[in-house]
DNA sequence: CGCCATTTTGAAGGTTTTCAATGTCAGTGG
DNA sequence: CCACTGACATTGAAAACCTTCAAAATGGCG
């Protein structure tokens, strides 16, 4: 009785990884098929509602995630309260990254949230069975290397009007990749979240966005929703 | 005769690899003894004098570097001239990764410096067949991910005291990680390099320099030496 | 010793923050 | 159905911090 309710949840899991949405772009995308059925019973699906923490920065760090539905924001804290943004999360991005078995930041959901939950040390032992995935883990760990070069210079160098259109931008980007629709633009996360991000405050965010609309290069359908309307001058400005 | 050459110059590159003084902390440590005779051959050494560019953004993606000795800015620039010096490197170091086939940062001497040179596509199809190397550089990129995560918060949250306070920490434990003195502390760039990457101005910089050795917090020796009076200070106040 | 690049110092100015008040919107209960 | 509530966002005015511009000082190197 039981076995065969183990079974039928085997089962469910291979259905799962084989039938992943996320499959193309993500790190697993370099599997075979038939490599899916094991990887499918290493790691577990999961879910978190807006604003709950998938962990904590300094907590040990016991599972690596990967997301198949929603958003999540990753950001770091300061003693005093400060808070650093340090990436928005799309479908298909890998996290839970650490330093000395500790989570190098803290992540929490931004809306409803569907992850793959991997146990740190069962996909580190699956990578050494399989180097194509450190390989691709490596790749993937470059780019993302390259995208928090380019953001030092948006926080070194660039000032409140250039972040937010970068942030625009950036944004409208990100959807292209995941194959949806980049115009109207829906934001998930809270003018304080993209204020975070930019290391402006939520008051210049506003303002800034303001600007954008008087000089009408984008229409603010609502705070979570805007239209683009010259695309070139946004890319240009950037 | 020319055989006898090509021999010996063989032998000194092998030689070059099992004397390497930074080999202990660089991502070409997971090679055993055995494979260093194999690996010495691809890669060269090379030698750059102060401000030669070894490579620039945008470029061709050629080459790997690994820093031998000496140290190096990588850098990104705007159109209109502002820069972000994205990291300082030490011997040990690996840099030149690309997208795109191209290179994702400009890359600049400071000082003389040695390094070992790989092409891309050698190293690449070398890394095919020792999949440690895979996971080591894999390792060490998520590492410098994190590095890069932390500086997101000095350039964002940061305020100009404590954007220098970070970097003279950084500059102190970066020396320890490598074995050497951290203290009296040698600066091999210059007040500008270090404007440019903490993102302020250089006047700024030479501001706050002077409130930290009023503090007694440092002794200015020269403008490219300075010893750390209070450890304990300057790390609290990180 | 003298030159030139780099750094330091001073004063004015600008951009972003801070503080405070008002506005908007979704959800809740009368 | 509408007023009420609380969270979030916008707007305005003053203040702070860092930059900019200008000039003087330092220091390394021929």
């Amino acid at each position: 009785m039981e076995n065969k309710l183990i079974q039928k949840k085997l089962d469910n899991i291979e259905v799962r990884c084989q039938k992943c949405k996320v499959r193309s772009y993500s790190f697993c995308r370099c599997l075979n098929e038939d490599k899916l059925e094991y990887f499918s019973k290493i790691s577990t699906e999961k879910h978190f509602i807006n604003k709950e923490n998938i962990f904590l920065q300094h907590e040990e760090a016991l599972n690596f995630y990967n997301i198949t539905e929603g958003n999540v924001k990753i950001y770091q804290l300061l003693d005093d309260g400060r808070i650093q943004i340090i990436g928005f999360l799309y479908p298909g991005d890998f996290f839970g990254t650490s330093n000395q078995n500790k989570y190098t930041y803290s992540a929490e959901a931004i809306g409803n949230l569907k992850v793959c939950v991997f146990n740190q040390k069962s996909l580190e032992s699956y990578i050494d069975e399989n180097p194509i995935l450190a390989k691709e883990l490596f790749n993937q760990t470059s780019y993302e290397l390259t995208l928090a070069q380019d953001r030092m210079m948006i926080l070194g160098k660039l000032n409140a009007t250039e972040k937010v259109i970068s942030f625009l931008n950036n944004i409208s980007n990100q959807r292209k990749r995941i194959g949806w629709p980049n115009n109207p633009i829906s934001l998930p996360m809270t003018r304080q979240d993209i204020a975070d991000y930019l290391g402006l405050t939520i008051e210049t965010i506003s303002r800034e966005m303001k600007k954008l609309k008087d000089e009408k290069i984008i229409k603010i359908l609502s705070t979570k929703q805007f239209y683009i309307n010259d695309f070139e001058k946004l890319h240009n400005l950037n």
